[in-house]
DNA sequence: ATACGCGCTTTT
DNA sequence: AAAGCGCGTATC
């Protein structure tokens, strides 16, 4: 299909500007405003990046088929935008603008891809233009269709690049045709390991620094590819063939990997699978042989395999690049650059990538060949989106298996409540490994801190804890220590006054630094020195309060003395590769005993860790969050999981948990290793409730700068809402309970205040909540607010 | 989002 | 009177 990169040029009057006397004439070069029913007799629905409910009506002289990215004018500005309808109209009822051009590079999205933003931009209530906004890269939204070509034919050269190495003829061939001068050729050849006549190769050649290939040469030279070509030609150079990639051995899976990958295979169409596998069970194995299947069943075949933000570094990515050599792999997440991330999602969309890995945002990548979605540790908090449209990634990737009849595996050592449910329920298959694969799990062991003389003492690690880790060290073993406390103490206190360290812009204590000297908002970033003197009644005598990781790692140098201690937190990981770099110390085993907050917790499997540590983890047990145990669970679980890849421990790895309440269920069930039962109370306990996953919910939230406009807000909206389910049949209306103030009521400076919704069936809530946000917005309130469904935090 | 206009306040 | 800015509104 030929689409002219220009649909209908503007008539942009240029010399409007350059009268005789340089009076400017008309300073804004005139557009065409295209209602002149012979030029454009098409009228073009666009969904453009903006806060706008409706789709925009656009002039065209041409047809453009739905799902064709165009860009048009909007405001000042010219934006990309989806084509979603295009119809030859009458007389336009007031005078449109013309689509600028069509992006004539990129295949049109297709009418699976528009439908699922459709359900996407209703379910979430955000507009559709804002869903296909975060769906799209970035990079498309200010660039024109010339450098959306540019960008994909150079792409297509990479892929076409060929590699060259010199052949024993051309070798001083090549070097007598350069000459003595010529710097830069003499790079290119030198990179194909030529050296000039006589000169001595006083640098040694790298291995495989003798072959070179075009995207290299033209990093070398702006010619090089060129020039590589002629040296080809000249017989010189010997192109190399790339190597068939050789599949590398299977590793032999044991019974549990063997019976799921069997029912996986067997499966024909939609289904959800829930794999349950204790951390070390061999989860990523099945993963990937259900990708192989999903690759032979069909030469277009597409897998969508969507991981927690910090998981996708490595590990993961190794699996399998390793495992299909030879198959093009996409990646996308927030980590890339953007015109990086148009380059993967292009590959993704144009089908030509068949494995796509990727963070959230994936679940809304164009995906015309998909056959398989796996979703890694499907519990975890980020595939919520927190922000804008907040969507579930989880739950939009089983809603695309649905839509496209294809396998959905979901997998998780601690599944989420609604997959554990919908499991109990038949809805989901369920797939246990509850075996090992290598090494036992970590024992654990519950520390009562209640009368613990080291604790009451004022220091981080009681008695019982000071001794096992005093025996990892007799022994060379390693220790990780957590916390979720940054910084040295959570707040600085006047013990004259009462005077606390608060922010001024939240409602939050403002964190000790002790390395600089600084008082930070966690929340906000807000950042002072650290006062001389209480500020209210100049006493001298400020002390810290609480403990955070620096004030930790302090003590525990102190206890003991021999250690070396690392501390791998935000602020140690502020600079890029930081945080690697610490970790690969712990890997070099440079490290004794690694401090840290949750983040040490996710992605690393630490070989000589033996000993984990919980120092107080209590805080999770009492949230008023309900979400609050169950990601408490989780993290321990995962935390549990860095123990005990040891393989030459020999006091057999533990995970140790400092707590006040050792008697809590929670801790009981992680003591057997049991979320089974962990899950069937909270569960009972959600029933009974009538919390999710047993109702639906959402969250009006609501926040300005001045209180009382949100309050007056929020309670326009309770009116609203009262007369919205007067009109609605009562047995099925939703509850909406009174509005209070958000976790954090005053953020930055912003006032918070959160309506819940809730109903028993899901359609109920989503009949209310169509009706609400039409009257919330028809109130020009002036009050920023959103809804979130199916919020996951409060 | 981004930009603009309106009406109010502050500044000159 | 001019400049400044908080707020509401439209973007096709």
């Amino acid at each position: 299909m030929a689409w002219h990169g220009r649909a209908q040029c503007e008539s942009t009057l240029t010399s409007g500007a350059s009268g005789a006397l340089g009076i400017v004439v008309n300073p804004q070069p005139t557009e065409a405003v295209a209602n002149a029913e012979a030029a454009s007799p098409w009228l073009v629905q666009v969904a453009v990046d903006a806060p706008i409910w409706g789709v925009l009506d656009y002039a065209c002289d041409q047809e453009i088929p739905a799902g064709m990215v165009v860009r048009v004018p909007l405001g000042r500005q010219v934006v990309s935008g989806v084509v979603l309808e295009a119809r030859l109209a009458g007389q336009p009822r007031r005078p449109l603008r013309a689509v600028h051009e069509v992006c004539d590079g990129l295949p049109p999205l297709g009418a699976d891809w528009i439908a699922l933003l459709r359900f996407a931009a209703e379910y979430y209530q955000r507009p559709l233009g804002e869903l296909m906004g975060a769906a799209l890269p970035g990079w498309l939204r200010g660039n024109s269709a010339a450098a959306v070509r540019r960008r994909l034919q150079a792409a297509q050269q990479r892929r076409a690049a060929r590699s060259y190495v010199v052949n024993p003829a051309g070798r001083e061939a090549l070097a007598r045709s350069l000459g003595p001068r010529s710097t830069a050729l003499w790079r290119l050849a030198g990179e194909l390991g030529v050296v000039p006549a006589g000169a001595a190769p006083d640098v040694p050649l790298q291995a495989g620094a003798a072959s070179l290939n075009e995207a290299q040469a033209r990093r070398l030279h702006a010619r090089g590819p060129a020039l590589l070509r002629e040296w080809r030609a000249a017989g010189w150079l010997d192109e190399l063939e790339p190597a068939p990639p050789t599949p590398p051995a299977l590793p032999e899976l044991h019974e549990e990997q063997r019976h799921a990958v069997q029912v996986l295979q067997a499966q024909q169409g939609f289904a959800v699978q829930l794999l349950f596998g204790v951390t070390g069970s061999g989860k990523t194995e099945v993963y990937l042989r259900a990708v192989q299947h999903a690759l032979q069943r069909d030469a277009n075949a597409q897998v969508l395999v969507l991981t927690p933000e910090i998981n996708l570094t490595p590990q993961l990515l190794r699996s399998f690049s390793e495992r299909f050599p030879g198959e093009s792999l996409a990646l996308l997440h927030s980590g890339l650059a953007e015109a990086e991330r148009f380059d993967h999602w292009a590959a993704a969309h144009a089908g030509r990538a068949r494995i796509v890995l990727g963070t959230r945002l994936a679940v809304l990548a164009s995906l015309p060949g998909l056959a398989l979605v796996v979703v890694d540790e499907e519990h975890d908090p980020s595939y919520k989106q927190q922000e804008g449209a907040r969507y579930s990634a989880r739950d939009l990737a089983v809603w695309r298996g649905r839509q496209r009849d294809v396998p959905v595996l979901l997998g998780s050592a601690t599944p989420s409540l609604e997959s554990w449910q919908a499991a109990a329920g038949g809805r989901y298959g369920l797939l246990r490994m509850g075996r090992r694969a290598s090494g036992a799990l970590p024992q654990v062991r519950l520390l009562p801190s209640q009368h613990d003389p080291l604790l009451r003492a004022g220091g981080p690690v009681g008695q019982a804890l000071f001794d096992a880790v005093m025996q990892r060290l007799v022994h060379g073993e390693q220790c990780l220590l957590f916390l979720n406390r940054r910084g040295y103490a959570p707040v600085l206190c006047c013990p004259d006054c009462g005077w606390m360290s608060d922010c001024p812009h939240c409602d939050a204590h403002l964190v000790f630094h002790r390395t600089d000297r600084s008082l930070r908002c966690h929340h906000c970033g807000h950042r002072q020195p650290v006062p001389r003197a209480c500020p209210q009644c100049g006493s001298l005598d400020l002390q810290p309060v609480g403990r955070g990781t620096q004030r930790v790692q302090e003590a525990l140098a102190t206890l003991f003395p021999q250690a070396r201690i690392a501390r791998i937190d935000a602020d140690t990981a502020s600079r890029r590769g930081q945080a690697e770099a610490g970790f690969a110390q712990v890997h070099a085993g440079e490290v004794d005993i690694l401090v840290g907050t949750q983040m040490v917790t996710k992605g690393h499997d630490f070989q000589r860790v033996s000993l984990v540590a919980a120092l107080n983890p209590d805080a999770g047990l009492f949230s008023h969050d309900p979400r609050a145990p169950e990601r408490l669970f989780a993290q321990l679980v995962q935390a549990a999981g860095r123990a005990g890849r040891a393989a030459g421990s020999t006091l057999g790895a533990e995970m140790l948990v400092q707590t006040a309440y050792p008697e809590h269920a929670l801790y009981q069930a992680l003591q057997r290793n049991d979320y089974p039962g962990f899950a069937e109370r909270e569960l009972a306990e959600r029933r009974r409730a009538g919390m999710p996953p047993f109702s639906y919910q959402a969250l009006l939230r609501a926040e300005h700068a001045r209180e009382q406009r949100v309050q007056e807000f929020v309670e326009q909206a309770a009116q609203l809402a009262v007369e919205l389910l007067g009109q609605l049949p009562a047995a099925d209306a939703p509850t909406v309970y009174p509005a209070v103030p958000s976790g954090l009521a005053r953020l930055a400076g912003v006032h918070r205040r959160q309506t819940l919704v809730e109903a028993a069936r899901r359609g109920a809530l989503h009949g209310f909540l169509a009706r609400w946000r039409q009257a919330l917005q028809e109130l020009r309130s002036g009050v920023r607010w959103a809804i979130d469904v199916d919020p996951t935090e409060f």
